[in-house]
RNA sequence: GGGCGUGUAGCUCAGCGGAAGAGCACUACGUUGACAUCGUAGGGGGCGCAGGUUCAAUUCCUGUCAUGCCCACCA
């Protein structure tokens, strides 16, 4: 028997022990022979994460439909695993060593910090999955893969070593995203623009032959910038080829104020007439735009600033080649040499104030690029990294999607796509770090490279190389996580290998993510795919929302305004939460997560626990016999349609991840037709004497909630395990597992029983609210007299009616063709309900309702009526809608003659 | 600057060519043996604004005003 109250806690623990005990999640189990294969590869947590909103979200919708197609007999596979994540954990373990007051990383040395990594991934790094458990996820845990285990490992430097032998991976000398606080480069993709209050700050540059006169615009021409500081690597200044204000000084010669450098005024179509004034220092080692325009004229590059963003001038080599013969120049260094960025750019405005060659500075928004783990400004510096060359293998990820091969759903997310693609630019692979895959590269003493998988390959070449032996260095630099991630649909299942799993799973079926990982990940997974493999690594990419608070701000921990998955679990169950982010989860962009929801859909696993309970104490059995065809009941017959209804709904619904749609569908079924009607429907029946009767309903009931349990398992797997076990009778031969239990497959329809149940449903709601209207106590009992009741009537009457009795508060029906005196009328399907109500009667408020109807009704005539009139719609319209209005025509017209009628007899029967 | 969204009941959102929906909140009544994490009944919406297409528009198109996100950025 069940308890009166359900405990999900206790209950999620104790069935997710039995899930696992039992082996229900591993891969393939419960397939039938030869089936169809259904495969998800889970976005790989980090493993310094622990389970946030996102998280919650995403592996929902995931077990959403892993669970339905496992039920479904699929063969599934649900593959787990973590990412390394390379800056992240870094930091965490960093961070930690720091609060503990232990050794710095550098003190520390790589080997023993990466060793310390590894400690804290097996210390605490299955955080994450034990959270998921928690949530239900019902993922193979069996085979979970790493990142960067052994396997994977091997997969990563086979496609490092491939590509960099296609050419398609290459070093290069350039600028890149430097991120000063983590000492690394960093991709486009993790640079974050943010608006920025700042200056733009005009300098006067003295023309080389004149005698500079800070009053006189003739000896100087004048640059504006946002950032004096770089200043002292300026190589150029550039003007427009058209600006005529310049034309005069296009190869003349500026002497660079503080530093004495003699730079070029070049003419560039760079240079924009309109912005500042139409002037513009170039610095190509310290801008990306400067950089093209260092080429395009072969500037030197004169890097000012060190990994730390500090400036460097003492021992800077580039820098003192660069410089004339200054005696300003030692004073210049011992000013300048080692301030940081911001520091130097306050005393570089300074000097420059001092020596009158600050022209104006005006207020100015600009946009700063910020490292998006930092979040300090990055600097472009100059320095020498790993690329990769994405853009062949972009055009197959291209067609790939072009072509249909992988779909991506909502469609609007392949526009985004696309375009990203299409615009695709290098890829800087290497990062300044320890934690990741270290790049297989070793250089020989005079620089040459040797890529191999392993030290003793890459000494065997150089030995070939250099005809003889020599030492070599290994390249310190390590992978960008997202270089390992792209490899994960096929890594994860045995790549490079030739795996079995490889030949059943891949590709992939779905692929389930945010879209804020459309490009770092989803974009890349596909060129990756692509190319290791021939084929995309998934036929569809679902794209879903990014969870955000009540207010629809991105929950972050910045803002504080993190809600905890576990809290909210501990609060309302799992089940809950999975049953409010499936049905939120059709939200275009962001959900805001309103936790008065959670409880809403708390409250339907209670009301499920309810109705079971209701069952069980009605003696419901799992009747070996029962098959719906065999009812007779019309309330069963109208149930099992209803039920066939929403099993196809649902069905269809998850098959298209409208999961909100199928949630819905189910919340509405259960609660309202189940619970609200069919319960209290079959309560008068129970009462029975009719041990046949009783047994169809006892059969129903329970066949009725079995199929609920099922449909309701992809969404509330706890609950309804639960459920099903509690519901177990020794005799049967019902599956021990629900999650392992047959996706129903229900044909069931009768649409007579359906109309007479309806029927009976409007009425009885009818009568109510007409009672609640008049203020009728439920302690008062009327009778019910039906005027001129038609045959169908009459038998419906006569069938339900204790029913009608029961729930209406009727103490009796009686037929007639007269309206019995002080009596309230109701019309409903052409025929009047009369409750004679005697004092309680008030005619001037019976008047006045009957009056509301009848206008309403009128009004709803002229409207269909001048609808049916108008050619243009019969000839335009589907026969189905004009039919549909027809009918409905025909409903008002009798319902507008019984109401007159009504209206009529008022005055007859005081 | 380019792209993509969103504006529907007090709040959070479904619906997206054929009579305006859900949950929460609100009002009134109610503990009759499944359930007060409940029941019954109810109030509350020119579906942002303006045009257009259509027999018919909340739903499609154009414009407009809000609002959000992404990408790229002029020093």
């Amino acid at each position: 028997m069940l308890n009166k109250t359900y405990n999900s806690q206790e209950t999620e623990r104790r069935i997710a022990k039995a899930w696992e005990k039992e082996g229900v999640f591993r891969a393939g189990a419960g397939a039938n022979p030869g089936s169809d294969v259904f495969s998800i590869v889970i976005p790989p947590p980090n493993v310094t994460g622990s389970l946030h909103m996102g998280h919650a979200l995403n592996n929902t919708i995931q077990d959403i439909l892993i669970r339905f197609e496992r039920m479904r007999g699929k063969n599934v596979l649900w593959q787990p695993g973590m990412d390394h994540a390379g800056i992240a954990t870094q930091m965490v373990v960093e961070r930690q060593l720091a609060e503990r007051k232990e050794t710095t990383r550098q003190e520390m040395g790589r080997g023993k910090f990466i060793e310390r990594v590894w400690q804290w991934r097996h210390e605490s790094g299955g955080l994450i999955a034990n959270q998921l458990k928690r949530l239900g996820v019902s993922c193979d845990w069996s085979r979970a893969r790493f990142t960067m285990d052994e396997g994977f490992s091997k997969a990563v430097l086979e496609v490092f070593i491939t590509l960099y032998e296609k050419n398609l991976i290459y070093k290069d000398k350039r600028l890149v995203n430097w991120d000063p606080g983590l000492l690394t480069a960093i991709s486009d993709l993790e640079i974050e623009q943010k608006e920025m209050q700042c200056s733009l700050w005009y300098f006067r540059y003295p023309l080389e032959e004149v005698l500079f006169d800070p009053v006189d615009p003739s000896t100087f021409i004048v640059v504006a910038t946002t950032r004096p500081e770089t200043m002292l690597g300026d190589t150029a200044v550039a003007v427009n080829p058209h600006d005529e204000r310049y034309q005069r000084l296009i190869g003349k010669k500026v002497i660079l104020p503080l530093v004495g450098r003699r730079i070029p005024i070049i003419a560039d179509d760079y240079a924009d007439p309109q912005t500042g004034s139409g002037a513009v220092k170039i610095t190509p080692a310290h801008d990306f735009h400067d950089f093209e325009i260092g080429h395009r004229h072969d500037l030197r590059m004169i890097s000012i600033l060190n990994q730390k963003a500090a400036v460097v001038l003492q021992g800077n080599v580039s820098f003192l080649k660069g410089l004339e013969k200054n005696s300003m120049l030692d004073a210049l260094i011992a000013c300048l040499d080692g301030l940081d960025r911001f520091s130097a750019r306050g005393k570089i405005i300074e000097m420059m104030d001092e020596g009158a060659y600050l022209h104006d500075i005006k207020e100015h928004i600009c946009m700063v690029p910020h490292g998006d783990r930092s979040g300090i400004p990055i600097e472009p510096l100059l320095t020498d990294q790993w690329y990769m060359n994405v853009s062949e293998l972009a055009k197959k990820a291209i067609a790939a999607v072009h072509d249909g091969y992988t779909a991506i759903m909502p469609h609007a997310w392949e526009k985004t796509y696309l375009n990203w693609m299409e615009n695709i630019k290098p890829w800087c692979i290497s990062r300044q770090l320890w934690w990741g895959h270290q790049i297989p590269a070793w250089y020989g003493p005079d620089g040459t490279v040797f890529v191999k998988k392993t030290e003793k390959e890459a000494i065997t070449e150089a030995t070939i190389y250099y005809g003889g032996e020599v030492r070599l260095v290994r390249d310190k630099d390590v992978l960008d996580t997202w270089f390992s991630s792209a490899l994960w649909p096929f890594a994860a299942l045995g790549w490079p290998e030739k795996t079995a799993d490889l030949a059943i799973y891949y590709p992939t079926t779905i692929l389930v993510t945010g879209y804020d990982l459309i490009f770092f990940w989803v974009a890349r997974m596909m060129m990756m795919g692509l190319y290791c493999m021939g084929q995309v690594p998934f036929r569809a990419v679902y794209i879903h929302a990014l969870v955000c608070d009540k207010y629809g701000t991105k929950m972050s921990k910045s803002k504080g305004n993190i809600i905890n998955p576990l809290e909210l679990i501990d609060k309302y169950g799992a089940d809950a939460l999975r049953f409010t982010l499936a049905i939120m989860a059709a939200q275009g962009r962001d959900i805001k997560l309103d936790p008065g929801r959670i409880a809403g859909y708390r409250n339907f696993s209670t009301k499920l626990w309810n109705a079971t309970r209701f069952g069980a104490m009605n003696g419901m059995f799992h009747d070996p016999d029962f098959i719906p065809e065999k009812t007779r009941l019309a309330v069963n017959r109208w149930i099992l349609t209803e039920l066939t209804r929403v099993t196809e709904d649902v069905t269809k619904n998850i098959s298209v991840c409208r999961l909100n749609e199928a949630a819905e569908a189910l919340y509405c079924f259960v609660w309202d037709s189940f619970c609200d009607w069919y319960i209290e429907l079959v309560k008068p029946i129970f009462q029975s004497q009719d041990q046949y009767i009783l047994r169809e309903i006892q059969g129903c009931i329970a066949w009725c909630l079995d199929t609920i349990y099922k449909l309701l398992h992809p969404f509330m797997p706890f609950v309804t395990e639960e459920l099903w076990m509690c519901t177990a009778e020794k005799a049967t031969s019902r599956p021990s597992m629900l999650a392992v239990t047959a996706w129903p497959d229900l044909y069931f329809c009768d649409e007579v029983a359906s109309a007479d149940v309806k029927w009976l449903i409007d009425l009885i709601s009818g009568l109510r609210s007409l009672r609640a209207e008049r203020n009728i106590p439920v302690t008062v009992r009327t009778s019910l007299v039906v005027l001129d009741a038609d045959q169908l009537t009459y038998n419906r009457l006569t069938c339900h009616e204790d029913v009608i009795k029961r729930l209406a508060g009727i103490k009796g029906i009686s037929f007639s063709k007269n309206v019995p005196v002080m009596s309230i009328q109701m019309v409903f399907r052409n025929v009047t309900f009369c409750m004679p109500l005697g004092s309680l009667l008030e005619f001037d408020i019976e008047k006045t309702r009957l009056q509301k109807v009848l206008n309403k009704v009128l009004q709803d005539i002229e409207r269909i009526t001048k609808k049916l009139k108008n050619e243009r719609f019969l000839v335009n319209a589907k026969t189905t809608v004009i039919e549909a209005e027809r009918e409905r025509l025909d409903k008002y017209l009798a319902l507008k003659d019984r109401t007159e009628e009504a209206l009529t007899r008022l005055w007859t029967i005081r």
